[in-house]
DNA sequence: TGCTTCATGTAATAAGTTACATGATTGC
DNA sequence: GCAATCATGTAACTTATTACATGAAGCA
């Protein structure tokens, strides 16, 4: 039998350690805060909850929600325990700027300029979360902490744009 | 009819671009510099190489060995001014992060060591690989421009550790 | 009444890894 | 001759997204 997808079930019941809430706000929970560094789809959230309901993890309140069980709780916990998964790592920009040669550094200075565009977009959805959020409340400590995260990551980007703009101006070609 | 991965392409043709070679040594072409930021498995690498010689892109030399042919570079060129795919965002750390509450200070702060260790660890492979390259050598400067990424990711996110390991010891439990 | 959002689910499709099968070459 | 590496390919399996189907609830 094929092993559930473990990361998707801690999201699914970190979502619901929040608050009893129906799979379509399992989802919107995901995509609000979450979602600048996680996503989950309708096609993972509800056999996920499925399965997690048939092992006992997540159980119905009155009103239809889902609610995370006691053992559905000590299931969270080991799984916030476990090592993160790594994916094999895919990035177009470097990918593409690695053949840079190739493409010429018109093409790269261009490449360079949409990425620095976009960075500065996350960042500035970055803020705008932070602003929703207090940074007394126990909860979201630890949500700031991610976006901190985000934040670092980046302004590392933008710093190295800046680097290799300035490199790839400077070469002959 | 399926379309093609697109950025699997890219990637192969890139390699090609190099030099004429076997599918073998495309697969380790792209697991050395590339490997840092882009992986291709067998089960991707062949069907491409079939796809791009039927369509023309590639040929044979004498000795087999597949070769980038003028169509081929055509495409490879207007690949590279392709906007790159974003893929959805995963990240395992921040995902158990901002669950932190569930978990305790103490998981947190263990998640935080495994993950310097690991960027250290992938530091040093850049750095080596760094060694091994020709600042001089106009392909290999491009290659030194995505090391450099790879060098800024790294120190960020050490910096970040660093900071959200302060925070968390600072808080009361 | 009719429009939008909430809500649950499934089917088709896509993308990619892993493991396996098979054989040629090369170095010792 | 034998082991390791080079080389090509395929089949099974995972994982995940997208699009679709369906309908209830809220509100204008």
């Amino acid at each position: 039998m094929p092993r559930p997808p473990a990361q998707t079930d801690l999201a699914v019941l970190g979502a619901l350690s929040l608050a009893p809430m129906s799979g379509y706000r399992v989802r919107q929970e995901i995509v609000s805060t979450l979602g600048h560094f996680w996503t989950e789809s309708f096609g993972q959230i509800y056999p996920a909850l499925a399965r997690l309901e048939a092992r006992g993890d997540v159980g119905r309140d009155d009103a239809g929600r889902f609610t995370l069980t006691p053992a559905g709780r000590g299931r969270l916990r080991a799984l916030l325990q476990t090592p993160p998964e790594i994916g094999p790592p895919r990035n177009g920009l470097l990918l593409r700027l690695f053949f840079g040669r190739e493409a010429g550094r018109r093409t790269c200075l261009d490449l360079l300029a949409e990425t620095e565009q976009e960075v500065t977009r996350r960042l500035a959805g970055l803020a705008e979360t932070r602003a929703t959020l207090d940074p007394t409340d126990p909860d979201e400590r630890y949500a700031l902490l991610t976006l901190s995260a985000g934040e670092h990551q980046g302004r590392a980007t933008l710093a190295w744009i800046a680097e290799t703009r300035a490199a790839l101006e400077s070469w002959p070609d």
